[in-house]
DNA sequence: GTCTATAAGTCGATAGAC
DNA sequence: GTCTATCGACTTATAGAC
């Protein structure tokens, strides 16, 4: 069961390529980086990494996943999906050249026959119904206004943040995570103008 | 005055090599466009285009000036900014190639030594301010909520219109201007709770 | 002012030694 | 499993003919 080892050793280095990917990105940021430059990075040949993963744009959309699944590890715990977004934008203030990254292989997904075009699809598509879901929680619960469309506002969140992460990168001083919590706390804190507490209005 | 009549005449082809271009990107996208590529569309051999033109990052980025020039004429009778963001974004999905263009070139230059750095940061800048300016006018004719930060919500505006675009791009069916126009009439009713119609409460 | 031709470089990917 | 070496494609930018 055990095999010859080659693979689990094969998985382990994998997996260890992209931490170290993570890491080298979080800290020098994304320069349109080459396969070599990233290759020197994690002391490895080009073709070393290419042995590992088929293709440049592989191991970019592996990386992201990556990012992914440590964030969601990382705020598993949070209930209130608006939180852990808050969370994660507090966590990416120190992580720019991930933000970067991001930013800049959202982008070219966009295209529809980008190599993670389906992923990023996927991934928004998980994100709201996510999002949405644990605002429609809330509402049952009492404790976002009900009137507000659930889907629609998970939409909005997910852009702010999204559109927040270009502005701070061209504004570092602007707090990312201050403007998510402000809309948020805005948008909790509606109640109807127009529908009296009681129901015999009219 | 007239000069030789070449200054003029080169002055006007930059402007049709521009205009071109800008429908160019309008039409088929920005898929890592080359500069022989967009040479070919706009008639041109990529020399030619070079002769106008000191690179192609700086072409790029007159090109999304251009845009903006274009917007701003477009929709300057309006005197809400929220109105005509809303404006610009149904005008927008029209024009698929250039909010890719747009998403692409925002993300990069997002790099302090790219070479549309320093344009994007003035930009967002000036943005910011006019939208803020335009809804402090609001707050004090009484059209918009007075106890909301004007600089945070035109921030908060902007960031969701640029991630709109992200989440159109991946699934079309999703109306960028409908969820805009949603967010700014969310805020726009807004009415303080704790706060009594009579001054003299408490 | 516009072209052809090409310089000079970088890239991803592959082949093959070890 | 990791390397060196190299291929071939493609890029921007330049030189120089017309």
């Amino acid at each position: 069961m055990a095999g010859r080892g080659s693979y689990a050793k094969g998985l382990a280095k994998r997996e260890e390529i992209l931490r170290s990917a993570l890491e080298v990105f979080s800290r020098q940021g994304y320069r349109g980086t080459s396969l070599r430059e990233l290759a020197k990075a994690v002391n490895l040949s080009q073709a070393g990494i290419l042995h590992y993963f088929d293709s440049k744009e592989q191991l970019f959309a592996e990386i992201l996943r990556k990012r992914d699944e440590l964030d969601g590890a990382r705020y598993a715990e949070t209930d209130e999906a608006a939180h852990a977004l808050v969370a994660v934008m507090r966590h990416n203030a120190e992580v720019p050249g991930l933000v970067q990254l991001y930013a800049n292989i959202s982008a070219a997904a966009t295209e529809a026959d980008h190599p993670a075009h389906d992923y990023f699809v996927r991934r928004y598509d998980g994100m709201r119904r996510m999002f949405a879901d644990s605002i429609r929680t809330q509402q049952t619960a009492g404790q976002f206004p009900a009137e507000l469309d659930a889907d629609m506002i998970a939409t909005v969140m997910i852009a702010t943040a999204d559109g927040m992460q270009v502005q701070w990168m061209l504004d570092p001083e602007r707090d990312m995570s201050d403007h998510l919590e402000y809309l948020w706390s805005l948008l909790s804190g509606i109640h109807q103008p127009d529908r009296r507490p009681s129901e015999s209005a009219q």
